[in-house]
DNA sequence: CTCCTTTGGTACGATTTCGTACTATATAAT
DNA sequence: ATTATATAGTACGAAATCGTACCAAAGGAG
């Protein structure tokens, strides 16, 4: 029954997309005016995976074109929340390091969150949470396996 | 542990983000050039919840300001995709119809994602999402309720 | 070394998103 | 009926995202 199936794909897609909005705008709510949530998302990447990366590497992270990235990087580095230095390894590249000041934001907006987890903690069981996360991790890394490998172009070439 | 709780909703918003991301650009491949992930969600709004239905209400269905609707619609208008006719019972309001040609658009997107969702259910069992789905719906109409419930505005009159 | 290709980043313009201000219509208050 | 308030939509400008073109540096082939 592939018509099944695919509507199950469709509708996890759908329903995670809804959620994705909803809880984007719970996040920027508590953000400093201005500051919107890719702008906290690079500074969360930086802090999760190790900063000092080069602009590229972070828009491939988000699968942003590279442009998109200058742009938020630069509205970083204007906000003192980052520091772009170049690689000294390559003159072609500069590397995006952390602020105290990028810290401390993502720190304070994390711990901003907290009314909003509990709200949701009071109607919502952490564990139906925790028992989708491994889940969601892997759907997470096979699509971000898949786009890097073999597509099926067909259609794409018939576009 | 409050600590822990947190992370996981944090994370889980932060897997649903990535997602979302991923999963937009694969439908955005399938799309015909110059339309976007939001006119396909209009377009498959419509369907769903059937048409004639209020721009005002779109907008709030997607939680974006009612511009960014306008600009959305007068899109899909532009491109046949939908009509736009005053509603005759609220000389403010236009009321949004599906026509013929986005009824197919809509149908084709699909169809066309098909390549994808079978690449998808060949290293990813279907049933794992399935047994998600109800969480993430439930998970979906707490965030939909609660935007209009109750909120916890200390937090947002300190900021 | 020289030529060629690839890669990282930016400049620029087009489209999308969004906040503010405004108009027109509907609803409520009296 | 008149006034006041709320609501639906648009005009406009700012910011974000993205595609294309371009430049500088790195890597490879000969």
């Amino acid at each position: 029954m592939p018509d099944t199936k695919n509507a199950i794909y469709f509708e996890v897609f759908n329903e995670i997309g809804i959620i994705e909005q909803l809880s984007r705008t719970l996040l920027e709510a508590r953000l400093p005016h201005g500051l919107i949530a890719p702008h906290f998302a690079v500074l969360n990447h930086l802090i999760r995976l190790g900063d000092g990366r080069a602009l590229i590497d972070i828009a491939r992270a988000f699968q942003v074109p590279k442009t998109t990235m200058t742009h938020t990087i630069k509205c970083l580095e204007t906000n003192g929340l980052v520091a772009v230095r170049p690689n000294p390894r390559d003159g072609r590249s500069k590397l995006v390091w952390l602020t105290s000041a990028g810290r401390a934001l993502r720190a304070k907006a994390i711990a901003d969150l907290y009314p909003d987890f509990e709200r949701l903690a009071a109607g919502f069981k952490v564990d139906r949470l925790q028992d989708i996360l491994p889940v969601l991790k892997d759907l997470r890394a096979f699509l971000d396996e898949d786009r890097n490998g073999p597509h099926d172009k067909t259609v794409l070439q018939a576009e």
